[in-house]
Order: structure tokens, then sequence, then C-alpha cells
DNA sequence: AAATTATATTGACATAAGTTAAGACATTTC
DNA sequence: GAAATGTCTTAACTTATGTCAATATAATTT
């Protein structure tokens, strides 16, 4: 469980085996149950979750009932509501196992504790996030510009391991298509 | 000019008279004459640049020659391709002046003298990110969930200012909408 | 394994928004 | 201040995508 992690901080920063153990010291395991929540709106994100096995959903709920999918998270990836998470302010998002999962989490202490003792950990933080950031640009600019079917292939292009394992419903709603409409992107694709 | 960028510094943090010094050691002014670059696609942004007079655009171009407008920014603003600034690497947008503007501008290294001698802004500049984070999170939720005209309604309703001195198909990109369509929008709307 | 619930597909139809094209205003530019 | 650009509005028409409803398929639960 926490190789995983190593192997994933491995790709960006260097770690000595007293760091992984500050690393370790910090984290802990989480596991959740499909459909159970890893946060809700309104609460506060004390957590910082790596996921090592399953799969998340971040989401919104609008005016008329139906989920906004914010971003969708599988092994290796970070899940919070950042802001929150930063500000101890509420949650904008909800964020749901659509898996059963196996996560290591971390508070905003333990952050502190490891960005003190393991300063390479600030810099792969800091990385993430601007990666994080440019992202969402792009995606942003997807949504003024391409139509359903050119967001679609570039999803698919970009993360191929969510395309085929989560919900059509929820790949849809990440990129703004009604659940029929993708439905018969994919046909039209095949 | 000093004293504008001073005024929206306060808002956030306090400053003592050895503060603004070093704040106005390390910017320079620069003005630019409408439809002057600030910044080029593919170029590296060197620069972040405080808006104190006009107002420009941040967009990149698509696959048809169409402007995508990412940000609109006027008179205490902050503007830059954040990505590039920050890792030297290639912007991908371009940031034009729609009127004549006046700025007020820092580089890396002037950034970095601020922040060891006013460690507040470097609060400032948290804070500023983590709001612009969230301003994209925000809209990207409205391009998924929301219709052309709300989009409109929560625009006009969040930056009056920008709304009435910009001309309408930037902001008709901003929202994802074709000019004629924001026209027919705006005069249902009255 | 039957029953229940969730998810996906399909067709018929509705509609918001895009496209094209023309004319009306505004703003620059010479 | 005339000419040239750039911007906005309007109308007629097209199209991509949404909506509704029915059925099919798959996945859970009992």
């Amino acid at each position: 469980m926490f190789e995983f992690l190593f192997e994933n901080l491995s790709k960006t920063i260097f770690l000595s085996e007293s760091d992984k153990k500050i690393i370790s010291q910090n984290f802990k395991q989480k596991k959740l149950l499909k459909r159970q929540f890893f946060l809700q709106e309104g609460n506060i994100s004390f957590h910082t979750g790596f996921v090592t096995k399953g799969c998340l959903k971040t989401y919104t709920i609008d005016n008329n009932g139906n989920e906004l999918i914010y971003q969708i998270s599988i092994e290796g990836w970070w899940v919070t509501d950042l802001f929150s998470f930063l500000t101890g302010l509420p949650a904008m998002y909800n964020i749901e196992a659509i898996e059963n999962c196996e996560m290591l989490i971390m508070d905003l202490a333990n952050r502190e504790e490891i960005f003190k003792n393991v300063p390479q950990f600030e810099r792969y933080m800091r990385l993430m996030l601007e990666n994080n950031y440019i992202a969402n640009q792009r995606r942003l600019n997807s949504m003024l510009g391409g139509t359903a079917e050119e967001r679609y292939l570039t999803f698919t292009n970009k993360y191929p391991e969510i395309s085929n394992r989560v919900p059509l419903k929820t790949i849809a709603s990440y990129l703004g298509i009604a659940p029929e409409s993708l439905s018969r992107i994919r046909r039209n694709i095949k």
C-alpha cells in the first residue's frame, strides 16, 4: 500500500528510507465501501487522500438534482476538496466511492510534519497543484470550444483506464453531456 | 499608480511603509496600447502584471481560428500565464490589451525578493491563487450544468463592471456562446 | 435464482444554440 | 469628415444535443 505511494512520489522526487518512514508515519489507511462518502458538501475536508485501490467521484448537485462531476479519481490520484482542506471552510463538493476503495489519508498537521522533514514533498505537492491547475484550464478550454464528441475523444485519449471502468452517466456528466447523447456518440465512433 | 496596488494589497494584508518601499522597488511600470500583446502563446511568461488602468483579454486560438477567452482583466486584476510564469515553460495563452493599459509588472526574481522581505505578500499570493482556483471550479461547474442564459446572468451579476465595458463577442466567448446568441439573450432579458 | 435496482441503449421528438447573411451602428484611421 | 474597420443586431434556417419514454441489459440484494 505504501509501496504504491512511494512509487508514485518517486516519479517526481527522491525519497530516502528515512523519508519514507516519516511519510508512512503521517498517513493512515482508510477503506471505503462502494457508495460511502469520503466527504460531503458543507462539511470540512479534514483529509487529503491518496487512492491506492478503487475509484471515487467528486461532484456537486445542481438545482435540478443532477450530479455535476468535477473529478473521477482512480489509483494514484489525490482526492480532497482542496479549498476546504487548505482554508478549513465548508466544502462545496461531495466525494463518494464508486468502487470499494483503499486510501492513504493525511490531515493538515501531517502535511506540515512531512513538509518539515521531507522538503521535496512540498515540491511534489506544488507540482501536483500546478498540473491540476492547467488540467482545469484545458478542460475549461474544451468546454468553450469543442463539440461533445471532441470532448469525449480527448477524454478517452487522456484517461483510457477511466473510460472503460466508470459508468457512462458519470463520464457524461464529467463532459457536460446527457447520458443518452454519450451513448449515441459511442455508437457512432465504433 | 502604486497607491492603487497598495490599496488592493491592504484589503488582505498589512503593509508598513518599508514594505511598500520594497514592493515599489520590485515592480516596474508598463504601458500597453490597445491591441498590443502582453504575452504571446509559445513565449515564456516572464512577468506577472497588476492592472492599474485598462483591460486585457487572455485567450487561446482554436482549430477554427476562434478566440477562446480564458480571462478578462480590468483594474485590480493580476495577469500572467501562471503555469508558464512559474515553470519557465512556453505559455499556452495570449494576453492582449483591449484598451490602452497601465500595469505594474514583476518577474520571478522580484517576486522572490518581495517574498523574502515582505512575508505577508506570499500569503496574499497564496490566497489569490486559491480564489482563482475555486473561481475556475465554479466556472467549470456552470459550463457542465447551466444554460447560456444562466451563465450570462451569473457573469453580469459577478462582474457588472466588465459586462458593460467589454465587447459583446469577448464576453460571449468567455461564456462559450456564439455572439449572435448572446445578443439575443440580452434582448430577451430586457 | 428471483427480485430488485441501477445502468445503458434506442427511437421519436423538442429545443437551445449555432450558422449564414444582411444591414445598422460605432469607432478608428487617414 | 469620409472611408474603412470593427462590432452588434436581426431574421431565416440548420443542427447538435437534450428530453421523454420504452425496453434491454447488467449488477446487486435477498
